[in-house]
RNA sequence: GCGCGCGUAGCUCAAUUGGAUAGAGCGUCGGCCUCCGGAGCCGAAGGUUGCUGGUUCGAGUCCAGCCGCGCGUACCA
């Protein structure tokens, strides 16, 4: 098909994106090819971004200074070009001196008509996000608890940030599948169930009424029973019936395998009962433990060896992972015969590519475990595990983590060293919380102080996990993340409040009604600069929630939102609405309010942070 | 030793994946309430982005080498 060198007269009238990264994309690649021809490399691309100073306008092209070398011309002779041919007809405002600025930077603004009409486009039931043309499967393994054990804070970070990787796929319309990665097996797992039927069998315990708390004791002890540095002589015969327990486990006897359900039960229900009370989507259903994949693990080792992938060195078997790159080899067998956790992890990847057609497989899983998943992913791919069904290779992710630190900069542990629970540290939030929602809202009923002390508590907790850069340690602090000011989760909360608030307002005084509000109900006029900032800030909305799912970083979702905020802010304390000079002036206001509204809910929705009516 | 990560205002953190004059909050100083929720808004001061080179129109961002901190590094998970 050949390519046309003049310029369309007209850009084409349909489709009409509401994104104008991608309307202007278009309109600049008209321009280029227009100006250019054949002389155009191959895949230029119009680099249109965002402004980040309103001086520059809204929206910029860096695509001259690139094109410099190739064309063999000055950056801004080639920008010249470019805005000689550029139609923005019914985007933006006309070119002028200051449309071609520094080394070739082309500036543009968006005409108000455009901006309005971008807004209400975007004012749809999905706010810009268009489900994908074909669905992508994501695998997302999260949360990773162990079992007869406690969640502490290291668990928080990988089952908010897993739990919101996952929810903003299922924003983009992917499908999505959660994997809770239950650690049930092995010997410290035998080691703990040996110790619960020893004592059921003296009476000590009642396994039909014992909980986590007394599990997670005993394994603790079980733990101690087989260390020789704390249990001396006994250590070694405590750790051989813990083999042997081992072995009665991996062969099904019935006794043995009765208690550690039993245990695994217990243990499931309560994370599955924290990870509500956070607000993460984790259920019962999503749990996957080691134990599932038990009678794949020789199979896989065999299935390595006999493809000549793994090879025996020093009596274990191990996956040579020196041509990806690698030095240290992964080991899937040990010379005493038994298995890994990384065979586990390599009987996963395969059943999360092949058995449930995973396009995407993504970690949330602590950043010192990075050599571990590199190694697996290289050996995964190199034994075709990650194979999807054209061919290719599945993407493998580490969504790495730092470290949770307390005040000292040390991992945050409590004064005796031990983890913190983090249903005590849920706790301690929401009462902090509550005291704060007293102070500042006496008027509220004490079931909403409730209600609201646990959703602006719990939110501040998570909203300070996902703000931060995942991989960087963060300090943990309750006065920070509670203090309401700043990049919080209770500033977002608010500033959602306020609008509802107005809302309700409108309804109550001036009889709007919030759904007439939508399509042609009101007409969007973005005239005050406060207008115009929170108009093209909304707009961003669909490009940020995209860049997080590419990158795996939540925290800019929560950056736009805070931007998001405190333009409602600034918009709100200098645009009067409900008193604005005339109806029309009140309905666009009003209709900018809801859907600033309509961005924030959606945001924390990602996020999985609740939203209030009041606080 | 080797590998990976981190180093940005006094403190806690950003910076549209290489774009223009590095931005927020806290703290400090100064303003804004006959006004839709003040848990708010506006302003001021505060920087050799650990150091030194390099790549290019352009580097906090990429490369190399140092310095500091953290974490890993063959049979725990």
């Amino acid at each position: 098909m050949p390519i046309a060198i003049c310029p369309l007269p007209s850009p084409p009238p349909l489709p009409m994106s509401h994104d104008p990264l991608q309307i202007l994309s278009e309109r600049f690649l008209d321009a280029m090819r227009g100006a250019f021809g054949d002389r155009l490399p191959e895949g230029a691309d119009p680099m249109i971004a965002a402004s980040r100073n309103p001086q520059f306008g809204d929206y910029q092209s860096n695509a001259a200074m690139p094109l410099a070398k190739a064309l063999g011309m000055k950056p801004r002779d080639i920008a010249a070009q470019i805005v000689e041919k550029l139609d923005l007809s019914g985007v933006a405002e006309p070119v002028d001196e200051h449309t071609i600025a520094g080394p070739g930077f082309i500036n543009i603004r968006l005409d108000r008509g455009a901006l309005a009409g971008l807004l209400d486009a975007l004012d749809s039931p999905d706010l810009g996000i268009e489900p994908p043309e074909s669905p992508s499967t994501i695998v997302v393994d999260l949360c990773g608890v162990n079992l007869a054990k406690q969640m502490h804070v290291g668990h928080l970070r990988s089952t908010v940030i897993g739990d919101t990787i996952a929810r903003v796929f299922e924003r983009l319309g992917h499908r999505v599948i959660r994997q809770n990665h239950l650690g049930d097996w092995g010997l410290p797992i035998a080691m703990v169930t040996r110790a619960v039927m020893d004592r059921a069998a003296k009476g000590e315990i009642d396994l039909d009424a014992i909980d986590l708390d007394e599990l997670d004791a005993l394994y603790k002890s079980a733990q101690k029973s087989c260390d020789p540095e704390s249990a001396g002589e006994a250590a070694a015969e405590n750790l051989a019936r813990a083999k042997t327990t081992l072995v009665a486990l991996q062969s099904g006897d019935a006794e043995t395998v009765a208690a550690w359900k039993r245990i695994s039960d217990i243990t499931v229900n309560e994370c599955v009962a924290v990870c509500a009370r956070l607000h993460a989507t984790v259920l019962p259903e999503h749990t996957a433990g080691e134990s599932t994949y038990r009678d794949e693990l020789a199979g896989i080792v065999d299935d390595l060896l006999s493809r000549g992938v793994a090879e025996e060195s020093r009596g274990a078997v191990i996956v040579d992972l020196k041509d990806a790159g690698i030095a240290e080899p992964l080991l899937v067998r040990k010379s005493d015969g038994g298995f890994l956790y990384a065979t586990t992890d390599m009987a996963a990847i395969r059943r999360r590519v092949q058995k449930f057609g995973g396009d995407r497989i993504i970690y949330a899983v602590d950043a010192r475990q990075s050599l571990h998943f590199r190694q697996l992913f290289a050996a995964a791919k190199k034994a075709g595990y990650a194979k999807r069904p054209d061919g290719t290779d599945a993407q493998l992710d580490h969504a790495a983590f730092g470290t949770v630190l307390g005040e000292d900069n040390r991992p945050f542990k409590t004064r005796t060293g031990e983890n913190v629970k983090l249903a005590d540290l849920l706790d301690q939030a929401v009462e902090r919380a509550g005291a704060a929602v007293k102070e500042k809202n006496p008027d509220l009923s004490p079931e909403d102080q409730r209600i609201v002390a646990e959703a602006v508590g719990i939110g501040a907790i998570k909203y300070t996990d996902l703000a931060n850069d995942r991989v960087r340690d963060y300090v943990f602090s309750f006065d920070r993340m509670l203090a309401f000011e700043g990049n919080t989760g209770p500033y977002l909360q608010y500033a959602l409040v306020r609008i509802r608030s107005i809302l309700r307002k409108a309804k109550a005084e001036h009889g709007v009604d919030e759904a007439a509000l939508g399509g042609d109900g009101a007409m969007l006029r973005i005239e005050a600069p406060e207008e115009k900032d929170l108009a093209l800030l909304i707009l961003r909305f669909p490009g940020v929630v995209r860049t997080v799912a590419d990158s795996l970083e939540p925290h800019r979702l929560c950056g736009y939102l805070y931007e998001v905020s405190t333009a409602f802010s600034g918009f709100f304390q200098n645009c009067p609405v409900l008193r604005a000079q005339d109806d029309v002036m009140r309905l666009s206001r009003l209709r900018l309010c809801r859907l600033t509204g309509r961005v924030l809910e959606s945001g924390l929705e990602t996020l999985g942070i609740v939203a209030l009516d009041r606080m």
